[in-house]
RNA sequence: GGCCCCGUCGUCUAGCGGUAAGGAUCCAUGGUUUUCAUCCAUGUUACAGGAGUUCAAUUCUCCUCGGGGUCACCA
């Protein structure tokens, strides 16, 4: 079976990089019908997690991926870290450490100064004697002291660690007795039965200290796949800094669960020349093997696009039940069909539809200048006036193709160009030049408005 | 600085010894549209550099350069 898990320490929020991995863990989860679990890494005592945990789950429930099983606290976990680090003691695998951290940092300091590397040189590895007063040690474990470590990564392929280059007695709990990072990483992910670790290549030095932990308590070591870092445009790790990386701000700014998970499985991962996946389509083609060695840099160009592909593709019902977030109540809206398949073409975000949404049904109360004079020039009131008579007379008034004809008609007669009908009458309804065909624009708002427009329009410039 | 990872159009990527180096996005141009957007068509732009190996390197090896990550009693 396979586990995979996803582990994020509670900053908050989840944010588009740790969307990313999760995204991939849990496809390649579902893929093999396996689990995808969810880990809060909250041994730091200060943060909320509760509330991280939650933040976290919700932008899930959002995106539609679900974890499996209960969350794992890691804070709720003490006394299992306990008696693996008692029993690494009890077999002397760890040593206690009776180093202050002023020592340590006294150590550091003269090491950097003489440019070698930062160790910690086990000065308690072998202590037999009696421990200094006054001292908390520490728990640090018995690292191998040569030979090396391989990372067999199925996205870097072999990494080889020396352990002299890397490695040290490193510190699994600390004077509080607390455990640290790297030993409870190994611990849970073998408790939890994690068979595929996939995460940041940010965490691929840290990974031979895990193979320690697992090596000294007879673990069997999962398989890893470091996935390359999400780059901001200076090239550097994308952090809070750059602007929106809380995934829920996606929602805010209109973006669809479909195209932010489509574009995020794109990112670092291909699959030939295939542009768009469902997420069925995800869960059944994604395969670890296919992400890039390299960092990806964060741009959303691409995003956008892929929005507005969603957004076309959506069945007018659902939109109108999404552009409820921005207050429009359209699902009982007779025209509403006319008015979104009018719409869903022309824009990029749901939030953007919104206000397009309302530039048509809201009568103008400000016209662009500079249209409205090139427009409204020469005979263009009287046209509007002829066509206006036509509206208020004609019998039968609903689908765009009613008032098409009339359109139509006033052309015809006039024997004029589209043009001079249609200008004027789009400053009339909307104001200024750009937007919906008119004809549209018309059925939705009907009769009576559209009369109301064109009379606005004609008082104010008469 | 030590260790590790990475390097194909601006961006996301395909490529897996012999290709006119392909797609997508962006940008530009043209067509469609009464306008704008959509849509369609066309176009500009890339193998970081240098040595090898080979009949043949974007592809394999080494070096250089460039970028990134990581070195805690943080996670």
């Amino acid at each position: 079976m396979v586990v995979t898990r996803f582990a994020p320490s509670p900053t908050g929020y989840l944010h588009i990089g740790g969307l990313r991995t999760a995204l991939f863990s849990y496809l390649w989860a579902r893929k093999h019908n396996g689990k995808f679990l969810l880990r809060i890494e909250d041994t730091d005592k200060a943060r909320n997690s509760k509330q991280a945990a939650e933040a976290i789950v919700n932008a899930f429930h959002w995106l539609g991926l679900e974890h499996d099983g209960e969350i794992t606290y890691q804070s709720k976990r003490d006394e299992i870290y306990a008696k693996y680090i008692k029993q690494l003691l009890d077999e002397g695998k760890a040593y206690r450490c009776y180093m202050s951290k002023e020592e340590l940092s006294e150590l550091r300091e003269t090491q950097m100064a003489n440019k070698q590397r930062t160790k910690y040189e086990g000065k308690y590895r072998d202590f037999t004697g009696t421990p200094p007063e006054g001292i908390e040690p520490a728990i640090r474990i018995k690292a191998p002291l040569n030979g090396e470590i391989i990372v067999r990564d199925g996205i870097k392929g072999n990494v080889v660690f020396k352990h002299e280059d890397i490695l040290d007695d490193f510190i699994i709990a600390r004077a509080d007795g607390s455990p640290t990072y790297n030993f409870v990483v190994a611990i849970d992910d073998h408790l939890m039965g994690v068979t595929e670790v996939i995460r940041g290549d940010d965490h691929l030095s840290n990974t031979p200290k895990q193979i320690v932990i697992y090596e000294a308590l007879g673990f069997d070591i999962p398989n890893f796949y470091h996935v390359p870092m999400i780059h901001n445009a200076e090239g550097k790790k994308l952090s809070k800094r750059d602007g929106a990386t809380d995934v829920m701000a996606y929602k805010e700014m209109g973006y669809m669960p479909e195209a932010l998970l489509n574009f995020l499985v794109r990112l670092g991962w291909s699959h030939g020349d295939q542009e768009i996946f469902s997420l069925d389509e995800m869960r059944e083609l994604f395969d670890p093997k296919n992400i890039n060695k390299s960092a990806s840099i964060y741009n959303t160009e691409k995003l956008d696009w892929l929005n507005s592909h969603y957004i076309k593709n959506t069945p007018n019902n659902e939109l109108a039940k999404l552009l409820e977030q921005y207050g429009l109540l359209l699902t009982s809206h007779d025209k509403k069909e006319i008015l979104l398949d009018a719409l869903k073409e022309r824009a990029k975000t749901l939030k953007e539809m919104a206000s397009l949404v309302y530039e048509v049904i809201s009568t103008p109360t400000y016209y662009d200048q500079a249209a409205a004079e090139k427009a409204l020039k020469g005979d263009a009131l009287e046209i509007l006036n002829i066509f206006k008579a036509k509206v208020s007379a004609a019998s039968e008034l609903h689908l765009p193709s009613d008032y098409h004809h009339l359109m139509q008609e006033v052309v015809d007669e006039m024997k004029i160009g589209f043009g001079k009908i249609g200008q004027p009458l789009r400053i009339a309804l909307l104001g200024k030049m750009s937007g919906p065909g008119l004809d549209n624009v018309m059925a939705i708002i009907g009769r009576d408005e559209t009369i109301l427009r064109i009379e606005n329009v004609i008082l104010k410039h008469s």
